[in-house]
RNA sequence: GGUCUGUUGGUGAAGCGGUUAACACAUUGCCCUCUCAAGGCAACAUUCAUGGGUUCAAAUCCCAUACAGAUCACCA
């Protein structure tokens, strides 16, 4: 029995060959250097940082280079399929501005070289396992998975390398009489590919961001076809799906590196070219003393959820994954602050070959400067959005009061030297709870600082809501008469004069200031007071007063 | 155990045979100041995992050791 009539009796179905693909797919016509890259996550688990950096590294390639970016699904292990996972990745690349150019989403495809669900495209598959048994280059095998664990069991124990190879590939050079008889039978069978490796032989290959690697060849015979579900196993998919589809670039995961030997005899039984890899290093964690490999269970931050139930603005979000990819990126980003990030000469060379702590100090800092930079228009904006998602209660309350909200968040903010209150939109609220007249029923806890005395507070605030404001000063008028205020009341208006004699004065202007922004707001950290008094008001400033000496 | 990869301050890192070992975040201190936030100025690795070697000269090249990570599934 010839190869060919085998692969005809495990595939009666399939009468394309491998050619016929080859056609309905050609090369894409593009200019010299441009780059096709995938993001091809499979949905087993939601998409996570480490994701979200592969995606965004391809995304700069592909724009950078006039290139093409598309996403694969690859739902080839459909028992550990989450449900909600592939909305959850189209939903995190467009709310981070990294949609693909071709893809298959909810029956509409866009591009000429899908399916681009892994799970569509098994007569694709079928075809190209056809091929290979057709050319003896794969074969049925019908171990079980008990047999599997024993050769497993006597290789670890006998300090052997782990796999199916040389002697322990069993159905290799079984006939193919015997097989047809098994198969005639109803056995269960994966199917394997015959590798012709030598693992005492090396290879080179050229990794973009590792460089140089000598690995020895691979001769274990992989499974390429489940027994199951027929569907592909990763490697091969990864092959057919990557030739078809003209990937030049593949980036993933360095967990992938060793299985590179393989790709590259699978590659070669077809006499395709293989696509340059850029292989990423994973994303840590420190835990305790340890550092660990980021994980999904133990820390939120992980899943991309976290950034924008925080209300991370998606640009600091992806400029904190770029600065981890590329460490030149931040200098890039001070030179050319209003630039997208995909213009951004990423370089897989330069990326760290050692595997990066996520720094959410420094994911605070890059976000407190763009929601700095951002007009107060803008960031009402997306704040109101944000919690319109997220929080019901800040969204009623700022939709409530939408000028005074922009009024607030507007103070020392269109100047050289912005305010950075603000890393995310969830840490808004907290911190300007206070201009919204329904939040004084609650509990209020006082920050006074020096002046605690309630009689004294009460004397200073009364004698300058009474004598002394006027919505209509200027600032320099408005600081002037607090400062005559301040001196006739005891103060010291003058911060040098008062730290040469302290014990003069009951206080300083400092001081003095603090009592009336803690009974405006309960906080003695707050913005520009003036500004707070002038949208506030003096009838409200008055209410407040009120309100202290009923609870304080 | 086999096979790969890596190891520069609290963190991310630059460095590619001769540098006072960049820069950024964090931390600390001072200045400025109505508080806060900013901003300005300082401090923070006598040393690049350890031990050998090559060299006039090593964080940089070579070797060994240690440690860490990845992988060795009909999971991707």
């Amino acid at each position: 029995m010839t190869n060919k009539e085998l692969a005809d009796l495990i595939f009666p179905n399939i009468t394309k060959t491998p050619e016929d693909y080859e056609l309905m797919y050609p090369e894409r016509n593009l200019k010299e250097g441009t780059k096709v890259v995938r993001f091809a996550p499979s949905p087993t688990g939601f998409m996570h940082i480490g994701n979200m950096m592969s995606a965004t590294i391809n995304y700069c390639l592909a724009k950078s280079s006039g290139g093409v970016f598309f996403l694969r699904n690859e739902d080839t292990d459909q028992a550990r399929t989450v449900e909600g996972a592939v909305e959850f990745i189209h939903h995190t690349l467009n709310h981070y501005g990294l949609t693909p150019d071709e893809y298959e989403f909810n029956g509409k495809t866009v591009g000429n070289y899908g399916p681009y669900i892994q799970s569509e495209r098994i007569e694709i598959y079928h075809t190209f396992i056809k091929y290979l048994i057709s050319i003896g280059k794969a074969y049925p095998c019908f171990l079980t998975s008990d047999e599997l664990n024993e050769i497993r069991e006597y290789q670890s124990k006998s300090k052997k390398r782990i796999g199916i190879y040389g002697r322990y590939a069993k159905f290799r050079d079984v006939s193919n009489e015997e097989k047809a008889r098994r198969i005639k039978n109803g056995e269960k069978f994966t199917i394997r590919f015959r590798s012709e490796g030598d693992f005492n032989r090396k290879f080179v290959f050229e990794d973009l961001t590792k460089g140089k690697i000598e690995m020895p060849e691979n001769d274990i015979d992989v499974p390429i076809m489940k027994s199951e579900n027929l569907l592909p196993t990763y490697h091969f998919a990864h092959v057919v799906d990557d030739h078809l589809m003209r990937t030049t670039h593949v980036v993933r995961g360095e967990e992938w590196m060793s299985s590179v030997p393989l790709h590259y005899d699978l590659f070669k039984a077809f006499g395709y070219k293989m696509p340059k890899y850029i292989h990423t290093s994973l994303i840590l964690k420190k835990d305790g003393d340890t550092i660990r490999k980021i994980s999904k269970r133990k820390d939120p931050e992980a899943l991309m959820f976290f950034y924008e139930e925080k209300g991370y603005p998606a640009l600091a979000v992806i400029d904190s994954v770029m600065t981890i990819a590329n460490s030149n990126f931040e200098e890039w980003r001070t030179n050319n602050p209003d630039k997208p990030f995909y213009e951004f000469p990423f370089s897989p060379k330069k990326m760290s070959s050692s595997g990066a702590l996520f720094d959410l100090d420094k994911l605070d800092n890059i976000s407190k400067n763009y929601i700095s930079k951002m007009s107060a228009e803008e960031l009402y904006e997306q704040y109101l959005s944000w919690a319109k998602k997220y929080d019901e209660h800040v969204y009623e309350r700022i939709s409530k009061y939408k000028e005074e909200t922009i009024f607030f968040l507007n103070i020392e903010r269109e100047s050289k030297k912005p305010r950075k209150d603000y890393e995310n939109y969830i840490s808004i609220f907290p911190k300007t709870w206070y201009i919204y007249d329904e939040e004084w029923d609650k509990k209020l806890t006082y920050d006074f600082v020096k002046i605690t005395d309630k009689e004294e507070i009460k004397k200073i605030m009364e004698e300058y809501l009474n004598h002394v404001y006027n919505e209509f000063d200027t600032e320099e008028i408005w600081f002037n008469k607090i400062k005559e205020l301040c001196e006739k009341m005891g103060y010291a208006s003058n911060m040098k004069v008062y730290k040469e004699n302290p014990s003069q004065y009951k206080g300083s202007v400092a001081d003095f200031t603090t009592v009336m922004r803690v009974v405006l707001t309960t906080s003695s950290m707050t913005p520009n007071l003036y500004d707070i008094m002038k949208l506030l008001g003096k009838e409200k400033m008055l209410k407040r007063l009120e309100i202290f000496i009923e609870k304080y």
